[in-house]
Parts: structure tokens; sequence; C-alpha cells
DNA sequence: TCTAATCACCGGAAAATTTACGGTTTATTG
DNA sequence: CAATAAACCGTAAATTTTCCGGTGATTAGA
């Protein structure tokens, strides 16, 4: 497996945080050339380290005020209960995220509503799901820290 | 407040998943010019509803194939004890997200390590703040869902 | 050691995209 | 219903991406 380099690393920090530097701008702050950062941009991409480039939008912009983190706790741990749920949970538009976990629940759902009211429709439609134990739910205050940038 | 109509809506669920399409590319989808689609992107970003536009990283590939999530309980709420703890856990390379709560506990941090060695390293720097009582682990098994899009 | 192969790099040219601009149509409003 | 503003269009200029041939450094094998 071809590793990366220390350039290829500089990259990928400065793409986390802005993917619209040019490849002239950036060849500036590393001192290469345009084509050799092309060349990398274009490696970094075929190889699968980066998997995509999208825009970041703010939320409560686009009416999305209320995000709630959502421990589901299932009946039972066979494989069909498992893989039935995730089929069913991943429909959801309001679920941005599903984890499945180790410890005391089985898994993390990270939601984003409206509002409450929003929040209680989805729960409700969850709550249908066979399998499921329990679901507690907690809601986020505020946001300390939102980054989708790995330190590196 | 909403100044904005279904072809912009359109424009930033395209972006949200591949912000590498051409404003030529867009164009075509919307039956629009591609310097009507040019000036309402300018827009989009200058009036924040586009935030950034970054890159996603492939996790595994980078070296952090452990995600935990993290639930903090402090000593007390007094705006010191919060904002101290604000400030200090954003510090954290390891921590990319932090969510104050409502609930029996008050943060969710979302943590990314290499391993567990390394989680084990983060878990007794965090530990040494101050104000702390508990803080619960939770690992993640497998990622069921992981979408940075809102449906629009 | 020498030679061949590979690799990252470079500058420059071609292709494509972004951006700026003037003018037209469409929608809003007094 | 005229005046104004907003959204749109095509074109052209500026910039960027992409392609290409060639150079020097590094490595592997003869």
């Amino acid at each position: 497996m071809p590793d990366i380099d220390q350039t290829d690393l500089e990259i990928l920090r400065l793409l986390q945080h802005n993917a619209e530097l040019t490849n002239k701008e950036i060849s500036a702050k590393l001192h290469k050339s345009v084509a050799a950062v092309h060349e990398r941009v274009r490696r970094l991409k075929e190889q699968g380290y980066i998997k995509r480039v999208v825009a970041i939008l703010d939320r409560k912009k686009i009416d999305r005020s209320l995000i709630a983190f959502s421990h589901v706790l299932l009946k039972d741990h066979s494989a069909n209960t498992l893989s039935s749920f995730e089929k069913e949970v991943i429909r959801f538009p309001e679920v941005m995220e599903c984890f499945q976990m180790t410890g005391t629940f089985d898994f993390i759902l990270r939601i984003a509503t409206a509002d409450m009211d929003a929040y209680h429709v989805f729960y409700r439609k969850l709550a249908t799901l066979p399998n499921i134990t329990t679901v507690q739910s907690f809601f986020v205050l505020s946001e300390t820290k939102s980054d989708t940038a790995y330190p590196l």
C-alpha cells in the first residue's frame, strides 16, 4: 500500500478546511508547481483518501434548529433484528448518522429537525419499528465545537 | 427571511452531496444558464447558507479507526465551570465535536483516535480537567449511516 | 559501477470553468 | 400601467484545470 508523504498530508489538511483553494494557492503554500499539486490531489482522490467534496450548510438557516442524539436499545441482537433495524432507520430523512455501539444500548442516532414538534413526529415513527425496546433522547443545548476535519 | 426559492434549494441539495459539480453541470440539471447558476451560488455563499466547502476524508485511511462518544458530567453548572470546560475541551485534537446537552449528563463529545490505546491517552488527559465528575465512553462498532447533507 | 526504470516535478499550451458585463425578459410595486 | 427591481441570458475576459513532453533525482538490477 503506497503511503503518503508530508506534502500529501499538508494538502489534505488544507482541503479539509477549505476545498475551494485553487491548485495555484496550494502550490504557493507548499512551494511546489501547480502541476505537482494537481497530480497529488488527483491521486489522493483516486486512492480514496479524499472520499468526496461537499458544501456544509448553516443548519439554522435551512430550518434544522434542533439536534438530538437518540440511544436505541433493541429487543435482541440476532442478525435479522440488527440488519432490519439498520435498513429501516437509514430511510428516515431526520437521521443524519447512525452508529452501532458497544455498551448499554445498541445504536446512537444523530437527528436533525426543525423543532421539538418535528422531533416528536420522528420519535413516533421510530418507535413503531419492530424490535425496539427503548429510545432515549438527548437534545443539544449548544454547539461548542463541530468539525469535519481530522487533525493530521 | 426565506429569500430562497426552489431553485436555490435544488442547488444546495446538489452541492451538499458533491461540491465539485461545475456551474455548467448544475445549469444543465436545472435548465438555467451558467451565469444564473453562478450568481445564485455566489449569493448562497455570501448570505451564509453555504458555510464552507470541505474535503471529506476516509478516516480509516488516515488512521482514525476508532470513534467514541463520551458523555461528560460536570461537578456543577456555574458559568465558570461550563465555559472553562468548553475552552479546554476544544483544544484536544481528538475531539471532533462537542455539544452541551439536556438530560442526565452535560456534554457529548465525539472522539476520533487511531485505536483504543490512543483513546486511553485521551481519556486520561480529559479526566485531569477540573470539575469533571464522570466520563462515560461508548465505542462505535459500525457506521450504519454517516451524512453531512441535510435533506431539503 | 553503470544502466534502465520509475517517480515526482517542472513549464507551457490547450481545454474548460469561473467571473464580469451589458442587455433583455420577467416580476414587483406604487 | 408605468417605473423599478430582480432574474436571466449570451458573450467575452480572466483564471483555473488538465494535458503533455521533458528534466533531474532515486532506486533496482545487471
